[in-house]
RNA sequence: CGGGGCAUAGCGCAGUUUGGUAGCGCGCACGGUUCGGGACCGUGAGGCCGCAGGUUCAAAUCCUGUUGCCCCGACCA
């Protein structure tokens, strides 16, 4: 491409509306551009590396013999309703009517579809098993995008489905696409880690995510160094052990706690530490209210608690609710005499003489005891935190921050049941097929690239996804020399099939380095000054120093 | 959905407190001087001040409503 007849711009400062380094490298750089909130136009540059993302994405799923097609986005709302998942979008879910007042949604993922199309396949353990995938636009009205390419509301995602007889295929088929999604992400040049996740809306048994490390993550990720034991937060399993503990039983004790609602607010009022406490929280849970106890310095896990009690849908409860349930304002709960059903973390049963609130407007119960209190079951309903062992050998956890680029699960029966998918065996039974799926966010990939390579120049892309190899700059374009070996440089890699990028704009040449610089491309080649030696410059993005190259035979021998 | 912030030229911002007819930097156009790491000088184009109402002789500025964008949180007990 040559960029004097070409689209292309670049931004010297910062937009207003990007807040993370990638969304402003890429908006800078001319990649992308905001359309609305989580709605991008992929600009030609930018949409040369998605290019090249799922390039490699197409090359390694047929390598598992997984075949594309291409599902519409505008689905009937029906298919929806018939599986079970249209509550579970709920408002995530674009929903429009046509003119004869059908529904339809704009597809947030794919499983039903999939599943429709190996229906007119699949008629017996024949034919299993079979693995299909599309890269394709989703459409999710995310409650809050943000993070530039991070969290979109339309975004591609490559999505792959496999199909087997029984749970041992299934094991085969997802231990395939385990190792293509490790390939596909040592390709794109990503430092990830793998962890093990809760199966959430999509349903099915074991979930496992792939994690680009970065600051901006939104998923707090859970790693032992010592036995390689990785997960998701939100499923990250305490383990808590009795300490030894010979403090005296002591009789509770209501004491005054005038407007200390929250626990930093009553362990300064009773000069307490949050560790002492254990606080109450309220919630409803599909139609009845719950009291769930932790203690004062953790906090809940509402994945964990949902999973234990087989809750469709929590959340905390209103005000108002809870001033009926407890008989005081919020701030003041506590489980002593409170007749609904009661919950506490493990860790709480190990607790002697703590506060507790006493439901009855300032006031707290201090020296209370399990004993004070009746609960219906404790068990691990708590986030782990870094000064907990690890749940596996015993050691220290660290925690990481990263984001989803990848995501695969074992359903199961789960889509084929509700779907109607079976298929005949060899005794003609029918059969429900086992089905898996395997996610990866294609822009995602891109911004935890970005995010992960960078400088104060801007852009280092990765060679395998830069949206050009090489770049040619001519230093100045009224030098004819200048100009005449950028050509043949430019032809001749062009007639190789390298990407190659001629940098033709009569533009001083710090501007044209920065540009270059800030794009990110990997190799740069100089024509300059000292083409009257017949000398080009040869320089690594990723590098400080450039090198003299012979022209022409140093390039030639040159590997792209 | 709750809380906060912002909205003025393509981009970044000032002007709003105290109402008087719009400004700076970058970018863009033209001319000149420059030309190996975002040049300099001069001239110029470009704005319904997010949108809709209202107050006023007069509104970017005050009031009401609305929309969009960003951030924090989705809690505290």
């Amino acid at each position: 491409m040559r960029l004097k007849s070409s689209y292309f711009y670049t931004m010297k400062e910062n937009v207003s509306d990007e807040e993370t380094v990638s969304g402003n490298l890429l908006t800078r750089s001319g990649m992308i551009k905001k359309s609305s909130a989580g709605i991008y136009i992929l600009l030609p540059l930018g949409l040369r590396v998605i290019r090249k993302i799922e390039a490699i994405i197409k090359e390694e799923m047929e390598n598992i013999n997984c075949t594309e097609l291409l599902m519409p986005s505008l689905l009937p709302e029906d298919v929806f309703i018939k599986s079970g998942r249209r509550d579970n979008f709920g408002k995530n879910m674009f929903a429009l009517k046509d003119r004869n007042e059908k529904s339809y949604v704009l597809g947030p993922s794919h499983e039903e579809m999939f599943t429709i199309a190996a229906n007119m396949k699949i008629k017996s353990y024949k034919d299993l098993p079979i693995n299909l995938y599309q890269l394709q636009t989703k459409y999710r009205d995310e409650p809050r995008p943000r993070f530039g390419l991070v969290r979109l509301r339309e975004f591609i995602m490559k999505d792959a489905y496999s199909f087997d007889k029984d749970l041992d295929g299934l094991d085969v088929s997802y231990q395939n696409m385990y190792k293509a999604y490790c390939n596909i992400f040592d390709r794109l040049g990503l430092n990830y880690t793998v962890v093990k996740a809760d199966t959430g809306l999509m349903g099915g048994f074991l979930s496992e995510e792939f994690q680009a490390l970065t600051e901006i993550g939104e998923d707090l990720l859970v790693v032992c160094e010592h036995c390689k034991y990785s997960s998701n937060i939100e499923i990250a399993t305490c383990v808590d052990v009795a300490v030894e503990n010979n403090e005296a039983h002591k009789e509770k004790e209501l004491v005054h706690t005038p407007n200390s609602r929250t626990i930093e607010e009553v362990s300064k009022t009773l000069n307490e530490e949050a560790g002492k406490f254990v606080k109450t929280l309220i919630y409803k849970a599909d139609n009845s209210f719950l009291a769930c106890l932790v203690r004062g310095d953790r906090e809940l896990n509402e994945v964990k608690l949902k999973k234990l009690l087989n809750i469709q849908s929590l959340e905390m409860a209103s005000k108002e609710d809870v001033r009926n349930i407890t008989g005081a304002d919020v701030g003041f709960a506590g489980p002593i005499d409170l007749n609904i059903t009661v919950v506490i973390d493990n860790e709480v049963t190990h607790m002697k003489n703590f506060i507790v609130g006493a439901n009855k407007t300032d006031y707290h119960y201090k020296n209370v005891n399990l004993s004070d209190f009746k609960y219906k079951l404790a068990a691990d309903i708590r986030n782990i935190t870094e000064a907990d062992p690890c749940p596996v050998c015993g050691k220290n956890i660290v925690f990481k921050k990263g984001i989803e680029v990848g995501n695969i699960f074992k359903y199961g029966s789960k889509y084929s049941e509700s779907m109607g998918l079976y298929y005949a065996d060899s005794n003609s039974s029918q059969i429900p097929v086992s089905m898996g799926a395997y996610g990866i966010g294609v822009e995602r990939c891109l911004a935890a690239v970005v995010e992960q390579s960078n400088d104060e120049k801007g852009i280092i892309w990765p060679m395998n996804i830069a949206p050009f190899k090489a770049c040619i700059v001519i230093a100045n374009t009224s030098n004819e020399r200048q100009v005449e070996v950028a050509e043949e440089i430019y032809n001749k890699l062009t007639a190789k099939g390298i990407d190659v990028l001629l940098d033709d704009r009569d533009e001083r040449i710090g501007v044209k380095l920065n540009d270059m610089d800030l794009i990110g491309i990997p190799i740069r080649i100089l024509v300059g000054k000292n083409i009257q030696n017949n000398i080009v410059e040869l320089k690594y993005r990723n590098q400080k120093d450039f090198i003299e190259l012979q022209y022409p035979n140093g390039l030639d021998e040159m590997n792209f």
